[in-house]
RNA sequence: GGCCCCAUCGUCUAGUGGCCUAGGACGCGGCCCUCUCAAGGCCGAAACACGGGUUCGAGUCCCGUUGGGGCCA
């Protein structure tokens, strides 16, 4: 007897970006599915139609699709047990909700939100619990009382959950371990809303079985409504699918994560320029470890990911370190794959678009090769090696001032005009007369270093000047050397 | 308010009763390398929230306190 493929799903509202906390929940489903040679279903959980919007749905799907994120069921590609947008699902809630009336497991309830507002607030006040009363339950009601009845739904009734027994329920959890309710705290909870919504713990259970979930991998903010979903599970006869609740991620002050703690969506780090291998490392990481590893290849994290191995604590996103790991991608990667990721940001930092335009690939990635090594995100390798590129550049004041002396000038110049009769304009040929040169004059190699460096790119920091200056050309060398001349010392 | 979850360096974490004088990584400081800056190498500062148990022995098990966090159409 083999055991069926674990199925797991991401089922995010199109509310919105994706943020980082959801990406890394739907990491770790992907992991697990891949990991475990199973299922990886996407559902979009539209429900809620005031906030949900196709904008946020396509954007969820951009950044998966940007993470790398595959799913094997879900938008775009179908499936044999759509349709995966709740949306699309409404009359299965509703036949559920219909079973569950006719079998006396739910009721109706004609108390209205605000009615129930103003109770919990006199709850809240008097120190009692903020349970619902059951009012209408003891009213029985398997029928709307009001209106056209009959109709599951309808008439501004909505369908509670009937909960009786007063037992314990046990989650096993996969990563926190066993967890315990008592009944007696749970209330009987709303399936059906009475516009004929459903509920976000009805509609995920529903889906949940019909799209045969096994594992329930998701945020442990979602712990409290486990026990309720376990006692739809039990009012429908259902088998349980394993839960796996992995901790939140917190912003700096350990609060809960919010666009007051700066970019959280998914794609505003793409936007920055970032790798989507350095945020799928980063977000793999928090919360999950293998040993002392920091830096993992995706089969890698696919072969090593255990649920068993996800941490229980909240964890706090780090950008500086999420920069790190971006550094050690960029350097890493091949200059091929980064010259058409780059050229949106040299366009945004000034970069004549026609001139990269008219560089052939092998240039940019020469000058790549030398850049990217010292840079962590693709903008500030953009920003960084602008001025190889013939457009006027700024020079840095403070640079200038200290390295453009009068006697640097001089120096530029003599070494200007030995240049002139080198017999080529490369990097070792340039190096050997710069060396010959400092020797003659006493001087260091930084003495002749820095005033070039400071003439080619206008900064005192750069990548090593004889190959920037091959790169460049004589033309463009001798150009910004005269330019620099002319700069006020 | 009720219920639930969590607790090792500033941050991410290793640690599953003796291997811990608590390891790694980011960040921070120093040194080396070096045409500058990165990268890289070496070194350093930096943590078991607190209090009780259990045990020959506790970061590791139990209880409590404190502190964070979550859920309650």
């Amino acid at each position: 007897m083999t055991s069926p493929k674990p199925r797991v799903r991401f089922a995010p509202s199109p509310t919105g970006y994706l943020h980082v906390g959801g990406a890394r929940t739907a990491l770790y489903n992907w992991l697990f599915a891949r990991h475990e040679s199973g299922i990886f279903i996407l559902r979009i959980e539209d429900t809620d139609a005031e906030r949900s919007t196709e904008e946020s749905a396509g954007a969820i799907l951009d950044a998966m699709h940007w993470l790398g994120l595959d799913w094997d069921e879900g938008p775009e590609v179908g499936g044999p047990l759509g349709p995966y947008r709740q949306a699309d699902r409404l009359d299965l809630y509703r036949e559920y909700a219909r079973k569950l009336l006719e079998d006396g497991k739910a009721y109706y309830c004609v108390c209205t939100p605000e009615e129930l507002e103003v109770r919990r607030k006199a709850a809240l006040a008097a120190g009692r619990s903020l349970k619902y009363d059951g009012r209408c339950r003891e009213r029985g009601n398997r029928r709307p009382s009001s209106g056209r009845g009959g109709l599951v739904g309808a008439a501004g009734a909505a369908v509670r959950l009937l909960i009786r027994e007063s037992g314990t329920i046990e989650i096993a959890d996969l990563v926190h371990g066993p967890i315990r309710f008592e009944d007696a705290d749970l209330d009987d909870f709303i399936l059906l809303r009475s516009d004929g919504m459903p509920t976000y713990n009805f509609a995920v259970v529903i889906d949940d079985v019909l799209m045969g979930i096994t594992h329930v991998i998701r945020g442990d903010d979602h712990i409290s409504n486990t026990p309720r979903q376990i006692k739809l599970y039990e009012a429908l006869d259902l088998p349980l699918p394993r839960f796996a609740h992995i901790p939140m991620i917190l912003g700096p002050d350990r609060s809960r994560l919010s666009k007051r703690h700066g970019a959280m969506g998914v794609m505003a780090y793409k936007e920055m320029g970032y790798l989507p291998e350095a945020m799928v490392n980063y977000l793999a990481r928090l919360g999950w470890s293998h040993g002392d590893q920091e830096i993992f290849a995706p089969e890698e994290m696919i072969r090593h990911f255990t649920l068993e191995k996800v941490g229980r604590t909240a964890a706090v996103f780090d950008p500086v370190k999420l920069e790190w790991l971006n550094g050690q991608y960029l350097k890493q990667s091949a200059p091929e794959r980064l010259v058409p990721l780059i050229r949106p940001f040299w366009e945004a930092s000034g970069v004549n678009r026609e001139e990269v335009g008219r560089k052939d690939d092998a240039w940019l990635e020469a000058a790549l090769r030398l850049f990217q090594e010292r840079a962590r995100t693709l903008a500030e390798l953009a920003s960084s090696s602008r001025f190889v590129f013939e457009g006027k550049i700024e020079r840095d004041e403070a640079a200038v001032r200290k390295i453009l002396t009068p006697e640097a000038k001089a120096r530029l110049l003599a070494l200007l005009q030995d240049i002139d009769v080198l017999s080529a304009f490369t990097t070792a040929l340039l190096e050997r007369l710069f060396r010959a040169r400092a020797e003659t004059l006493g001087l260091k190699l930084v003495d002749l270093a820095q005033p070039f460096r400071v003439a080619l790119s206008g900064k005192a920091v750069s990548p090593p000047i004889f190959p920037i200056m091959e790169l460049m050309g004589p033309e463009l060398v001798r150009r910004r050397v005269e330019e620099a001349l002319e700069e006020e010392g």
